[in-house]
DNA sequence: GCCGTTTTCGGCCCGACTGTTTTCAGTCG
């Protein structure tokens, strides 16, 4: 299920904490680590390629391109085995926790014998941290809430881990003779960021054919429920699926039961009661017993038959759909093929994987009208911006628009807002770029009033047009800063400042329910892919999602208009 | 371990922040 290329990838990743959490050789960890990223981002499937191949990928040499090749051939890296026989696997995912390296780690490994998160959690608890050198009250307090943010994420799996395997069990099912229709349902359907588990659901006559291609799915490693029914696997990662088979004729009832929302589902129960009627997986049934079936097979049916339009899945929670369905108001949602270009995206000029050339190309195979290329500023220092980059840069992009028939190249930055919410470049400079995006990348621990005041200030800059991931929350590992949202909301709608859903499954910030506020109070989107590389250029379907679930129509969100009309609000005059 | 209009060795994204130190190591972006 996990492309391979994401399987090496995390081999060699694993291989390099282990060298870091040793204390082997920083640089040969961080090659590997640079290795599993560029593997990661190569768009061609490293199953197809020899050791020859491989050291194509920038990055990777021949000591890696060996071991990957180790890989393929064998199912298993020596090294790497012998890295994981002097180690706890645990003390990796100590290393996961924020505030926690490799050489914390290790410590605590040493000192305490911690060899897990739990382990860690409870010495922290103890007031053990301090028996090592180098720790105190303030660390034992800041692992605590590390930890506990993850234990919020409470082992949910990201949407678009969840998505890849969904879609291939789907896929693998539909294969199957006998199997009429199959589709994955629950909180992944209603584009929720993170999954806790996958539920499929199936129609065919006969369900054994089913669930035995299902339990011998060659990612299974477990098989918990056996039924005719309901089976349930877990993969290799621990990741549970359920897949469910029901007679044809019961397929929108079902969808609509497994779909959920809990709390929409029972909205719709409520109003069939309330209709003389009873709603449940099996169908929509007068009442009493006996009562008869009077729709089944598709969801428009059974929501007609409440008198409801059909309900999006994104917009089943139970947030005011069932009333605006009734009074037919639901919202015409933004989809992907509404998206018209990607207004944040990189190259190797900084962070990136890809040249921009690869970057353009795979962005005008998705057919759009308009691209920008948004590296990094100066400010964010690490990545070596100068001037004379940007400009190069710029040039570069200048030439190479009109390349391509249909698409427009624009030229923008990534700006750093700072703690008082200036940027990188004066205005003068800033003029020259067609797109600015401004992001925070640093002092994420101000207090509200500050963080209010810089991400305001960044707003009123007239060169920056879209506040980049506004709340920097890292799902699962960073806490969003301490911000008054509202108070931006309203920035951005005076100064004509788009708000940016980022489309990273990492990310996906704002999130729905900001999404939904800023809405309110007349703000614009962007959904961008924020693309590290050619393949994450896919990155705004999971953004979709999340604006979906905001309840955004295509006018909302700017990179769905046309050329003409998102020049217009690129120039930033406040409407009058 | 990777890489080279610095080319087969000697570099390797650099600076800020944090908490622990009493001069700095570790982590992060």
């Amino acid at each position: 299920m996990p492309r391979l290329n994401d399987e090496v990838k995390a081999l060699l990743q694993e291989y390099a904490d282990l060298i870091s959490i040793t204390g082997g050789d920083a640089f040969r960890a961080r090659a590997y680590e640079k290795a599993a990223r560029a593997v990661g981002g190569h768009p061609e499937d490293v199953a197809g390629l020899d050791v020859k191949g491989l050291q194509g990928i920038p990055g990777v040499g021949k000591s890696t391109a060996e071991k990957i090749g180790e890989y393929l051939r064998t199912g298993r890296i020596e090294a790497l085995e012998e890295q994981r026989a002097k180690i706890p696997s645990g003390v990796r995912e100590v290393m996961g926790i924020p505030t926690v390296g490799p050489k914390k780690a290790m410590a605590l490994y040493r000192g305490l014998g911690v060899g897990s998160v739990d382990e860690l959690a409870e010495a922290a608890r103890a007031g053990r941290l301090g028996e090592v050198a180098g720790f105190g009250e303030r660390s034992a307090e800041r692992i605590l809430q590390g930890i506990e943010l993850r234990r919020q994420a409470g082992g949910r799996i990201g949407i678009d881990v969840a998505t890849a395997l969904a879609e291939d069990v789907v896929a693998a099912l539909s294969a199957v003779p006998g199997c009429i229709r199959c589709a994955y349902a629950g909180s992944l359907r209603r584009m929720r960021e993170t999954a806790g588990d996958i539920d499929v659901l199936a129609t065919a006559e006969d369900s054994a054919p089913l669930m035995a291609a299902f339990t011998a799915l060659p990612y299974v490693a477990e098989v918990v429920v056996a039924g005719a029914t309901k089976t349930s696997v877990r993969t290799a990662e621990g990741v549970q699926v359920d897949l469910r088979v029901v007679p044809p004729e019961d397929w929108g009832a079902a969808l609509v039961y497994f779909t959920g929302s809990k709390a929409h589902n029972i909205r719709l129960r409520r109003m069939a009661v309330e209709a003389g009627l009873k709603l449940s997986e099996y169908g929509l049934f007068r009442a009493g017993p006996g009562g008869e079936k009077l729709v089944s097979a598709s969801e428009e049916e059974v929501y007609a038959a409440l008198g409801l339009p059909w309900i999006a899945p994104p917009l089943r929670e139970d947030t005011g759909e069932i009333e605006a369905g009734l009074r037919d108001e639901l919202p015409r949602l933004v989809t992907e093929r509404d998206l018209r270009g990607d207004l944040h995206t990189h190259t190797d000029l900084t962070d990136g994987l890809a040249p921009l050339e690869e970057m353009l190309a795979a962005a005008a195979a998705r057919g759009y009208a308009y691209y920008a290329v948004t590296d990094h500023a100066p400010d964010l220092v690490m990545q070596r911006m100068t001037d004379e980059k940007m400009l190069a840069q710029r040039a570069l992009v200048r030439e190479l628009d009109g390349r391509y028939r249909r698409m427009r190249v624009l030229h923008g930055t990534e700006l750093n807002i700072g703690p008082d919410g200036g940027v990188d470049w004066p205005a003068g400079f800033l003029a020259g770029f067609d797109v600015c995006v401004a992001s925070v990348h640093s002092h994420f621990g101000l207090d509200r009033d500050a963080q209010t005041r810089r991400l305001v200030r960044a707003c009123e800059n007239p060169h920056v047009h879209v506040i980049g991931h506004p709340t920097t929350r890292l799902i699962g590992r960073r806490a969003p800063i301490d911000v008054d949202l509202d108070e931006v909301f309203r920035a951005c709608a005076r100064t004509g400042t788009a708000m940016e859903i980022n489309g990273a499954p990492r990310r996906l910030d704002l999130r729905d329910e900001h999404v939904r506020r800023a809405r309110s109070l007349g703000v614009r989107f962007a959904i961008d892919s924020d693309a590290h590389s050619a393949r994450e250029l896919a990155n705004p379907r999971y953004g979709v999602g999340t604006a979906q679930r905001g309840g955004l129509t295509p006018e909302d969100v700017i990179n769905t208009w046309t050329w003409q009309r998102l020049k217009r609000f690129l120039t930033k005059n406040p409407p009058h």
